[in-house]
DNA sequence: GTATGATTGAAATGAACGTTTGAATTAGAA
DNA sequence: TTCTAATTCAAACGTTCATTTCAATCATAC
């Protein structure tokens, strides 16, 4: 049956693309993995690129539309003249990712790693295709960090963000890995607090004196 | 001549692993841009894998020891009574990176995108081979961080010298592409600036409340 | 000049890859 | 039941890969 295939053939290239990356899973270990023939992938999906953005499709959107969800809840508490901060706009970036984290169980996990992958992906087409998932965000969270954050220059403010953009990338990556730096990282809901803490912190942070005048 | 061919080899390999990563980098990609004969990479190196971990030896060994160089410049001066705080630490990791992309020309900046890919590899023996190489790192940091921050939880200070981790990697890959979340990121030392400010609040910033204690 | 080891070159090896092909099977409609 | 389209299957196709092989060439020492 045409539709159980092709769910079968996306949560195995989820889990395998985020375990390896693209370049090296093939496409026999994900006919194996879902138990179907190798020509059912260019069948459903047409070519292992497209199937990686059928996977892309089927969990990024729905978790940009909570950011975006989250960021209206917001201005619309700011047009009813509640104060709103950096920390509530840092929330609305970062809680959906682990909400997938743990609404998906083990599969929505392996997910957001291949998402903190793919911010380095070097296929370039493929990372290219990746980023356009998240333009709607980009138009909407740069803005709103520019408002709450009047101070800082337009590349400033892209600075940061990709700043806190590397963070959550690399934890949604090592939370997956029994091998980081010291050791094997922990996990859970106190990870995600100082996560927020930190990159708001980060985010409302003074800008750095311009170059040269650093500390006498 | 057989030290000029292993340069050649390095060089290429440095950059087309850069760019494209280790599996996707084929050494037939190598010898042609290095202007070798395909055999010369098994006879100089052994293999692919030993091939990209000298290429890291080669490079990240030198700023693995500055890093140790301006810690240990620190822990002098405190014994001397001098105050060092969270951003004297944060430039001893942050600093090294750059002057690695800046000393080099462009190819400290392409190894630098390597090493920010690195944190990221799906080959994970490759991964933990690199890893290996910044072990002394983490061996002095983390206690140097835990000193300065010692109302954190050890769970905490692990967190965020990965959240710093993350940004820096972020960074090194992303000051290399054209395309990025909203167009081409720029550079220069304002930005090593303010990744340091960024990463010196984030790592100061108060502790989170416990779960369950955010804002009533 | 000769001998030895180092180094390079071209071809081969064995394996793996994504995509395609055409037949067989399945599913659904009339 | 028959027909048609959808779907699956197994094999083939053309390509690419890292590693190996062995002869030729180069470099050095005696």
């Amino acid at each position: 049956m045409s539709l159980e295939t092709k769910e079968r053939i996306l949560d195995a290239a989820e889990g395998l693309f985020a375990d390896h990356g693209f370049a090296a899973t093939s496409l026999r270990q994900i006919t194996a993995v879902a138990g179907v023939n190798l020509a059912a992938v260019n069948y459903h999906f047409g070519s292992k690129e497209a199937l990686l953005t059928s996977v892309f499709e089927h969990r990024v959107v729905p978790v940009n539309q909570e950011r975006l969800r989250m960021l209206d809840a917001l201005e619309a508490d700011a047009a009813q003249g509640k104060a709103i901060d950096v920390e509530d706009v840092v929330r609305a970036f970062v809680l959906p990712a682990f909400h997938a984290v743990e609404g998906f169980g083990q599969q929505g996990a392996k997910f957001m790693q291949l998402v903190g992958r793919m911010h380095s992906e070097t296929n370039e087409q493929l990372r290219v295709t990746f980023l356009k998932l998240f333009r709607p965000v980009g138009q909407r969270f740069v803005p709103a960090l520019r408002q709450l954050l009047p101070s800082l220059s337009e590349d400033e403010v892209m600075w940061r963000l990709h700043f806190m953009i590397g963070s959550l990338a690399h934890i949604l990556v090592c939370t997956q890995l029994e091998e980081t730096l010291m050791g094997k990282l922990a996990g859970g809901s106190d990870l995600v607090e100082a996560l927020v803490q930190f990159n708001t912190a980060g985010l409302a942070a003074q800008a750095p004196a311009a170059v040269g005048v650093r500390r006498a």
